[in-house]
RNA sequence: GCACCGUUCGUCUAGGGGUUAGGACACCAGAUUUUCAUUCUGGUAACAGGGGUUCGAUUCCCCUACGGUGUACCA
């Protein structure tokens, strides 16, 4: 047991699009995986088909794929304890579920849906308590403990409706050890007989969980804190199966918090503070309805991945910027918070500025290039290049260089009026035509040429530089703000800059 | 309600029996880029409360408060 490699799961169900939370759980485990050489597995765990939602699947995979979470086992592309889709291994669930009920540790219930209503509702009106299907209340119920077993076989026999559950014991101190919080003791008394196998067939989340991960011989359950509560039945099943010895470990990561406010992230948030909880664009394929995610909105995904890792761990130092394989160098689980952690959409959006400054150039000339296509624009790559190297500074999304460097395509259509009001003055045509010429008889074209012969122009007719500077910028791009301003000159060029300034004049004439 | 988990600047966090309680985001102020959405420098800002233990607790223990999760034939 304790040779045994290291293997992790990643176990979503795909009753929608994945959020924060969920891709923070699937990095962790990544890393948990990598930094140990082990394996990292994803499991789709859809034994509930009212739930299921065409399309969620591929859309976990491929945001998965986008962040750069690299399963080596999983529904696509197989492995060795395939199927890794619950559904198709439902017949495996059968015989442990037999198991248990020979062993004394599960037991039949007939009870209906309504009965355990009206039975929750009578509760509920009389007593303080909420109803609870265990030690106690199972004597009153009907089940294969209380009824006659003649019954319970005709029942059977006669394919009558039924689930099968746990038999909690009544009253047992139960221990789990989880490498994020230490020891955590739950008597038994406060769990209650979970249902195992639905009377649809199909096996719930517990059992198929259990199995599957003692079947896929998992080392490490690494989930989020909703699940700490069951993880007392977890044990308790494992101990029942007989597979204590090869029980993985647990580790429950702490919940990914509201900005504002309190209570887990939700869909609602993003909506409300304008920014994406899904890691991408999701259409429901039942109310049509479209929810952003971060690879839409223009983030980078080792941004993403970065600001997910962030998020409920911390490596002790004041490193915080970091790349995947660093990620991997330094993560373990022992840094991992025991507290939530409220997101924060603006450091989100620093992280991804700091990842688009040092991106590696052909990416984000990639990105440029795509997004002037879009446009309908082509341009050689080469010069994208350079146009997406002088805005990259500017840029906190991939979406914004196209409105960063239009004018590097495209001669401005307006200008901004607040600057010219402000800056144009009788001197201006005279200075700007002496530019022109100056600018038609360069030679060197270089940002510290261009910038010189401006400055030597103005003092040439006795004018201060500084009075058209932002002038020049307006007129060349049309824009106030912007890159280095002769930086913009040098790569527009002797040619269009001269056209650029003879527009402007004509039009001002 | 009950059970479990948690609680350091507004937020993410470092630290850990004796510290000027450190960093980052945000915010504010200066600088520079005669543009700014960048960058640089500086600043404001925190140990939830009460009891113990101790020479000394933010750090260890207990209680309270607050927050979170769970309490389904959902995962």
């Amino acid at each position: 047991m304790e040779n045994r490699r290291v293997r992790v799961r990643f176990a979503p169900s795909p009753t929608g699009p994945l959020h924060l939370g969920g891709v923070r759980t699937a990095l962790y485990n990544y890393l948990f995986a990598k930094k140990l050489g082990g394996d990292f597995i994803l499991r789709i765990e859809d034994t509930d088909q009212n739930r299921f939602v065409p399309g969620a699947e591929e859309y976990i995979r491929e945001s998965l794929k986008w962040a750069g979470i690299m399963y080596s086992e999983g529904p696509d592309i197989g492995g060795p304890y395939a199927p890794y889709r619950q559904s198709e291994r439902k017949e495996m669930y059968a015989q442990y579920a037999q198991q248990l009920l020979d062993s004394g540790h599960a037991y039949y219930a007939f009870d209906t849906t309504e009965d355990l209503e009206a039975m929750r509702e009578r509760m509920s009106k009389s007593g303080t308590q909420a109803f609870k299907y265990d030690a106690i209340t199972r004597d009153y119920m009907k089940n294969s403990l209380t009824l006659p077993q003649d019954e319970v076989k005709q029942r059977l026999d006669a394919g009558e409706a039924h689930v099968i559950r746990f038999r909690m014991p009544r009253n047992e101190d139960v221990r789990v050890q989880d490498i994020i919080r230490g020891w955590v003791t739950v008597n038994s008394k406060e769990l209650d007989d979970k249902v195992l196998f639905k009377s649809d067939g199909m096996p719930t989340y517990h059992l198929a969980n259990v199995v599957d991960d003692y079947l896929m011989q998992i080392t490490h359950v690494i989930r989020g804190e909703e699940w700490l509560p069951s993880a007392p039945l977890h044990v308790l099943l494992y101990r029942a199966l007989g597979w204590e010895s090869v029980m993985p470990q647990f580790a429950h990561l702490p919940l990914i918090l509201k900005p504002d406010g309190n209570g887990k992230l939700s869909k609602r948030d993003g909506d409300r503070l304008g920014f994406p909880v899904f890691t991408l664009d999701w259409y429901d394929p039942f109310s049509g309805e479209k929810s952003s995610g971060y690879r839409e909105a223009g983030y980078l995904p080792e941004a993403y991945v970065n600001i997910l890792s962030m998020l409920g761990w911390h490596s002790g130092g004041d490193k915080e910027f970091y790349t995947m394989d660093e990620l991997v160098e330094e993560f373990s689980l022992e840094r991992v918070h025991k507290a939530g952690a409220k997101f924060d959409p603006e450091k989100a959006k620093w992280f991804n500025h700091q990842h688009i400054r040092t991106a590696p150039p052909e990416v984000l000339a990639n990105v440029l290039s795509q997004q002037l296509s879009q446009h309908g624009i082509t341009a050689s790559p080469e010069y994208a290049a350079q146009v997406a190297e002088l805005v990259r500074e500017k840029a906190t999304f991939l979406t914004d260089f196209y409105s960063l460097s239009v004018y590097f395509f495209s001669r401005p259509q307006s200008f901004d009026e607040k600057v010219i009001e402000k800056k144009w003055d009788a001197t201006a045509p005279q200075f700007f035509s002496a530019l022109k010429d100056a600018y038609a008889s360069l030679e060197d074209f270089s940002a510290a040429s261009v910038q010189t012969t401006f400055e030597e122009t103005a003092q040439n007719l006795s004018l201060k530089p500084g009075n058209y500077f932002q002038l020049f910028r307006v007129i060349i791009s049309g824009e106030s703000g912007g890159p280095v301003l002769w930086d913009i000159v040098s790569l527009l060029g002797k040619t269009e800059i001269s056209e650029r300034i003879g527009d402007f004049l004509r039009a001002r004439a």
